[in-house]
RNA sequence: GGCGAGGUAGCCAAGUGGUAAGGCCGGGCUCUGCAAAAGCUCUAUCGCGGGUUCGAUUCCCGCCCUCGCCUCCA
């Protein structure tokens, strides 16, 4: 069974089979890193996530690229005024933006090719451009692609249904790139003193690539001429990937991305993100208010991607206790706890949520249905309703569903791993003493410890082993500002 | 203004031409000395007004409202 998917090129649901018959080539755009992803970026790259994985669960190999963007406007631009040098600059980002993707679960593209790493690549393709009679030089050594000499531009994004704002160029970058058409968009960008040292040498003189640019050459060198998917955020479409389409196509003839996948935005609290209103949140930001990368990946899967999603911190909290619970059923069953990919398995008990994924990467339905079904499986198991033989169908079934959603669960017997503060000896001690009283089945000695620990800021949990000590919560509510 | 998406329970969020998945919260219950945890269970007629239809939340029209993109933001 094969994935269907909606595709923004023809508009329609379509299914989507490798063009070679095995595997699934895909470009996702990748970070521009000149600073810490936000959790709006993370939602396109979980969901780019589940896409492959979900495609590797239908039976197709994939070849996953994702680029690396580190020269443009804003590297170059936050490097210099941090006086760095600008692959130092980068790389620590790059670093960062890694480390954030293993905490989400998020596997690794096959190939992740950097931008100033492909600079011939995209030379050439810019040389070819010029050759055909697509792209124009000016007079300050930039290179600019002729939007006329393509008439199929604007295809993607139907700007031919739009009007197109002409003449309202942005001053700074008409004075600074002189271009013919206000809808031509640089290929090449001349040096300018501003830049520092970051420009290179090419046919046009010193100067640096332009960002569409370098997404063609990197897929086309990675994926060949002609792939199966490309994706990226919904922004994207206009007028990055709309740009990518011309310079690919003028300069092969070919098809560039048969299918393209865009994944809506998030908003926060229902407003749009940005820096202004404060909330731009970092996996760091959701860290210091005690919540877990795992929990972001939950709520970034439970809204369709084509629809936007508004991300709350209600949704985060529920997000903590619905993994608790599906964590406590996997531990049940004794699935394994792999981040990897699925691959092709039975998904036995659990197959409609597998097929909720392959309509159209349905993980609302498919996260409806895992809690339903598994609802049952575990009402099943618990009355010993299960021969051996569908206890280990449920528990397979729920393992490969886990890794198609890419969702790793707390592990029941290592709960209170959030608990790093030690309680202090004499609050131990109190503890002890209770659970003496309690022992003794002197109920009333043991409720008087209890508000004696209370006092001293400690919640006491009884368990069969005896008791565990917790911090009460100091409720940091979510009125502090970002700064 | 142009293009596009959407308004479903306190919150998040699916879905269907035949009277609405799931999660969280809240209520009730079970279990437990009490708590906690866990389990069970209850809770919506789908923005407003028309129309088509035997029947619409689901199709069409109008209105109100929200949101995104419109040249370098995932």
């Amino acid at each position: 069974m094969s994935l269907s998917l909606y595709d923004t090129f023809s508009r329609e649901v379509r299914s989507l089979q490798p063009l070679d018959g095995e595997t699934l080539r895909f470009y996702c755009c990748g970070p521009t890193v000149y600073g810490p992803a936000h959790i709006g970026n993370f939602r396109t790259f979980v969901m780019q996530d589940v896409f492959r994985r979900v495609v590797e669960a239908s039976g197709s190999a994939t070849r996953h690229v994702r680029n690396i963007t580190d020269v443009d406007d804003k590297t170059i631009r936050q490097s210099q005024e941090e006086n760095r040098a600008l692959s130092e600059f980068t790389s620590e980002w790059t670093a960062r933006f890694h480390k954030d993707c293993d905490a989400l679960g998020i596997l690794h593209p096959h190939v992740e090719p950097s931008a100033v790493e492909h600079l011939p690549e995209q030379i050439d393709l810019i040389s070819q451009l010029i050759g055909k009679g697509h792209a124009y030089r000016t007079d300050d050594g930039s290179v600019y692609f002729d939007v006329n000499s393509f008439p199929a531009y604007g295809k993607l994004s139907r700007l031919a249904e739009r009007e197109i704002t002409t003449g309202e160029i942005d001053r700074e970058q008409s004075d600074e790139y002189d271009r013919a058409s206000a809808a031509d968009f640089a290929l090449w960008k001349a040096a300018r003193p501003e830049d520092g040292p970051n420009h290179w040498q090419s046919p046009w003189g010193q100067g640096r690539p332009g960002w569409h640019i370098e997404c063609s050459a990197m897929a086309m060198k990675h994926l060949g001429e002609s792939f199966d998917l490309h994706s990226g955020g919904v922004d994207l479409v206009f007028p990055h990937h709309e740009n990518e389409i011309a310079q690919s196509e003028a300069a092969t003839g070919k098809t560039f991305a048969h299918h393209w996948l865009h994944i809506a935005h998030l908003t926060v609290e229902g407003r749009k993100m940005s820096k202004s209103l404060g909330n731009l949140y970092t996996l760091e930001d959701l860290a210091e208010r005690g919540h877990t990368p795992m929990e972001l990946r939950y709520v970034l899967i439970s809204g369709s991607y084509r629809q936007p999603l508004n991300f709350t911190f209600d949704s985060l909290a529920a997000a903590k206790k619905s993994l608790t619970r599906l964590g406590n059923w996997q531990h049940r069953l004794g699935g394994d706890t792999e981040i990897h990919s699925p691959g092709k398995g039975d998904f036995g008990p659990f197959a409609p949520v597998l097929e909720a994924l392959l309509n159209d990467l349905n993980t609302p339905e498919a996260i409806g249905r895992l809690h339903s079904i598994g609802r049952k499986v575990m009402a099943m198991a618990n009355a010993e309703e299960l021969s051996p033989a569908e206890t280990k169908a449920a528990s397979e079934g729920l393992s490969l569903v886990l890794r198609c959603l890419g969702l790793v669960l707390p592990n029941p017997e290592n709960a209170p791993a959030t608990n790093i503060d030690e309680p202090p000896a004499s609050v131990n001690k109190l503890a002890c003493e209770r659970l003496e009283a309690r022992q003794n089945r002197n109920w009333e000695a043991a409720d008087q410890l209890r508000d004696q620990i209370l006092e001293a800021g400690w919640t006491v949990l009884d368990n069969p082993d005896g008791f565990s000590l917790e911090p009460l919560e100091t409720k940091t509510e979510i009125t502090d500002h970002q700064s």
